[in-house]
DNA sequence: CGCTCGGTTGATGCACATCAAAGGCTGTGG
DNA sequence: CCACAGCCTTTGATGTGCATCAACCGAGCG
């Protein structure tokens, strides 16, 4: 299932995220004293919801996503995280904290795992570490935000709000793509809708050429029909 | 408008709140430097979405909402604010920080608003203080995904879930009711429906004698039928 | 008195859910 | 090697919860 990697290996990564932009490799290793990589297969639980949370994590490759089950059981998926992301680190604090969502890697993914003591007794007493911390929360925070404000808008907005959100432009091949494997049914449980649902609009757009799917990879081919959906609201 | 107070009124209040549990009063008058204390009318707006974040709140009294507005202009509800609560800290560590929502008084309220300098320079050099400011997020944070994984709830079970949440148990009548000024418009700006909906579903409650509303402040008058809807999904 | 604002009710329609069925693809075990 | 199970995707037929639109009432207020 999963393995252990050293942590030394992983510092030049770490060392690349806004995250620890303006830490010394020594002070990485104490921030990262005790610390392991694990390395997840796709589907591999990483966190689960309501367990006592002894350890936080940073994601280094790959992407993970914070999901909960809802009242009939079906999954709910809060965020997607992606290399440079903190997960768990804002219940830590907490007296007896527990993992509010499951953490499940998506695709092969790497993340380093910290015992609880080291956010409390050396990343909190660091301000600029908090700060970026903080600003990581700040971001995620906006994405729910704009989920919730979204929800009243028609589902193709929703989607292609989704989609464009997730997508990042290649340096090289200047393709716009979704970093991670993502099924429709994941869409919708984003969304908060059913698979149906989702389908029916994604495939429509892959028949007009705007998006293809190649092993459950999503690309993007042609960005401003989706922008224009995003915002049409009232279509007269 | 809205009136300034001298903090050194409101160090009763602030001291109670567990944000400042163990901290000292001269302490508390450090970390409050420059600092006003505004109060506020009902509906008067404290921080506008976009403009630059050059304050943060701590709510003393009364209550505040967190809101934007979606495509549509209409208001969409992130959060309620109870006396305790921080507004606005985790946007203060950005290089340019903006308000990501609109904060408004629900009610006559009051709200300690302090220099964003003062959160760098103090706050977030304070281990224990940041401890509780991300535990006033984690809480905020887990009330957002509860509202989301109930989105596919029918709409009776997730009006009663936000009633529950909100309602708190008056000490000395042990009734309950919720501790500020709700229309059922705010109700259904929270839920992403519409008036008519919320209206339909708690005039029906008003009839069975399960609520009732005096000067828009609602009081529950039997929790079980309501936790019972709140779960109720399946009603064979 | 006319105004606005919050609450209420009814008639109608639509976006999305639900249910059903089927095909492709992967991995697993006989 | 094939049979089978499980997951993802797809499509169609049908249903319904909530939105939309319209109208009205009562209370507070300048």
């Amino acid at each position: 299932m999963e393995t252990k990697l050293s942590v030394l290996n992983a510092v030049p990564e770490l060392s690349s995220f806004h995250l620890f932009k303006d830490i010394s490799k020594d002070d990485l290793l104490q921030l990262c004293a005790n610390g392991t990589v694990k390395v997840h297969q796709h589907r591999d639980l990483v966190f689960r919801s309501g367990d006592p949370a002894n350890f936080f994590g940073v994601a280094i490759s790959g992407a993970y996503k914070l999901s909960k089950l809802n009242h009939l059981g079906h999954e709910s998926i809060i965020y997607f995280a992606s290399p440079g992301d903190v997960v768990a680190a804002l219940v830590m604090p907490a007296k007896v904290p527990e993992y509010p969502v499951d953490v499940t890697a998506l695709g092969c993914s790497r993340m380093l795992l910290l015992p609880r003591e080291i956010y409390i007794n050396y990343w909190m007493k660091r301000p600029p570490l908090i700060g970026c911390v903080q600003q990581l929360l700040s971001s995620r925070m906006a994405r729910l935000h704009s989920l919730k404000t979204m929800q009243r808008a028609p589902l193709t907005s929703r989607v292609a709000s989704l989609l464009l959100d997730l997508s990042q432009e290649d340096t090289q091949t200047r393709v716009h793509c979704i970093p991670l494997p993502l099924t429709r049914k994941e869409i919708a449980d984003t969304l908060e809708v059913t698979v149906e649902s989702v389908i029916r609009i994604m495939s429509d757009w892959t028949k007009q050429g705007l998006i293809t799917t190649k092993d459950s990879s999503i690309h993007i081919l042609n960005l401003d029909p989706l922008k224009q959906l995003m915002r049409d609201v009232t279509t007269p």
